[in-house]
DNA sequence: TAATTTCGATTCGTCAGCGGAACGAACCCG
DNA sequence: CGGGTTCGTTCCGCTGACGAATCGAAATTA
């Protein structure tokens, strides 16, 4: 698994240029970091916990939450044994979402490293 | 050059994790499809050029431009021969953080192909 | 030259996002 | 119990982004 510079950064384009073509929410940076450790990281997650794990505020990820929970991609559930606490849950719309994605990054990469 | 549903999202995640933790400008999809698509495809790049080419509005690149010029990534040129016409330039400044995000997109490679 | 088209930018009203501070609710502990 | 801590959320003033419509300048066409 080679990549160089410019490999790396036309797989990026391609990627995004994809994404932004087919109408994909205009998420921002920080707003899909949250989405992907949802997906991609083991559960539970907090908001406290991706605050952490992303180094930015807690008000910056309650608000991504909502963006993220307006198109059903994450869904926030009362911890039981801390009822101070939630847990963001992935969601069937996510999954197929997040799905969607990967398959442009794939088409991207074959693009790019020429199939 | 064989990649995963599960890679393209994990390279993806750890690429823009790494990014947001780093405090780098939170873009959106579509200001990085513009920075992007000024960098890597063939100048010149206008402002009608780049929103027939991404989908979106004149507006829409008008104000991407001017966030990505805040940072000094992209600078506007009069057109000599049409002077309607802008040409948007690439810059040091640019390069230079381009750079730096390949190397993330490089780094998180490494992690998610396993050295 | 006059009318039309096309360029990027701007205006409009509206909505989303920001960090810091403060909130009420819930937990902890002494 | 009562005081302090921690949870996620909300408020605050402010900044950024949105598309539709419109702008003036410039080019093109008639």
């Amino acid at each position: 698994m080679e990549m160089s510079p410019n490999q790396a950064l036309d797989l990026w384009r391609r990627s995004v240029v994809r994404s932004v073509r087919n109408d994909s929410p205009d998420f921002s940076a920080r707003q899909m970091a949250v989405l992907l450790t949802v997906y991609l990281t083991p559960p539970p997650h907090t908001v406290r916990g991706l605050a952490a794990e992303l180094n930015i505020s807690k008000p910056a990820i309650t608000r991504a939450l909502d963006r993220l929970g307006e198109f059903g991609f994450v869904r926030r559930k009362p911890d039981e044994t801390d009822r101070r606490s939630i847990e963001v849950q992935r969601t069937v719309k996510g999954s197929v979402f997040l799905s969607e994605f990967s398959e442009m990054v794939i088409r991207s990469s074959g693009e790019t490293f020429g199939d």
